[in-house]
DNA sequence: ACAATATACCTCGTCTGTCAAGGTATATTA
DNA sequence: TAATATACCTTGACAGACGAGGTATATTGT
């Protein structure tokens, strides 16, 4: 993958809650529709993935529960909570914050 | 202060290349002029600064030597290298790249 | 029939960057 | 003479990412 991790880092639980707000999914179909979205530049890994779930429900952002597939492997969906709502609106204005802040430091620029 | 270090996270080297980019300086100097450029809102920890100095020397991105002040405190200027400037690039370039990224991954969206 | 792949979950241990807390020393200002 | 500003530094803890390993079921190819 070509993007550095520490780019990404601060992100994931952005990324997966921003899944969420369109409606409960799993983890294996998220990383899915990370990839689709990012035409196969970028997913997470799979440790990664399922730390931040267990950060998320910890935090009261996601809760989960088991589907009941009668074939296939068992999935654990997860569902945003009204707190996680919350949480990513002020990530993603978060993110608008220090892209500006960082656009500011890292661009070329002359005095001071 | 008010931005997430893990949104920041990653981004050090390339804020403190930038810098190094308008010539010579050294980390009081360096981190003064982060603060003044974001009108204080950010500046690096001490111990952020130090490591990342230590970390672009080991990669031969930056070299340093002593000032010769005969008053004050000493200072440890910092110098980028060719191979600094070509890093630099390089992080900006992925700084586009992964911004893009991101932008497509924590905005709504529908569907999948 | 059997291997390979896809789906789907999980944990453990390591690595790396950040940073709180502590330290040193000189010069200026109250 | 105490406080603040300038200027450097290290140590140890912590958190997030992830490589490597594991389990189990369903499908597809040969």
């Amino acid at each position: 993958m070509s993007i550095a991790s520490d780019v990404i880092r601060g992100h994931t639980d952005t990324i997966i809650l921003a899944q969420l707000m369109q409606g409960d999914s799993y983890g294996y179909k998220i990383n899915r529709a990370i990839e689709l979205r990012t035409g196969g530049e970028y997913e997470l890994k799979e440790a990664t993935l399922y730390t931040a779930f267990r950060r998320l429900e910890q935090m009261g952002c996601i809760t989960s529960y088991w589907g009941d597939e009668s074939t296939g492997a068992r999935r654990r969906y997860y569902s945003i909570t009204p707190v996680g709502e919350q949480a990513y609106y002020a990530m993603l204005s978060e993110w608008d914050t220090s892209k500006q802040l960082l656009e500011t430091l890292i661009r070329p620029h002359q005095s001071s």
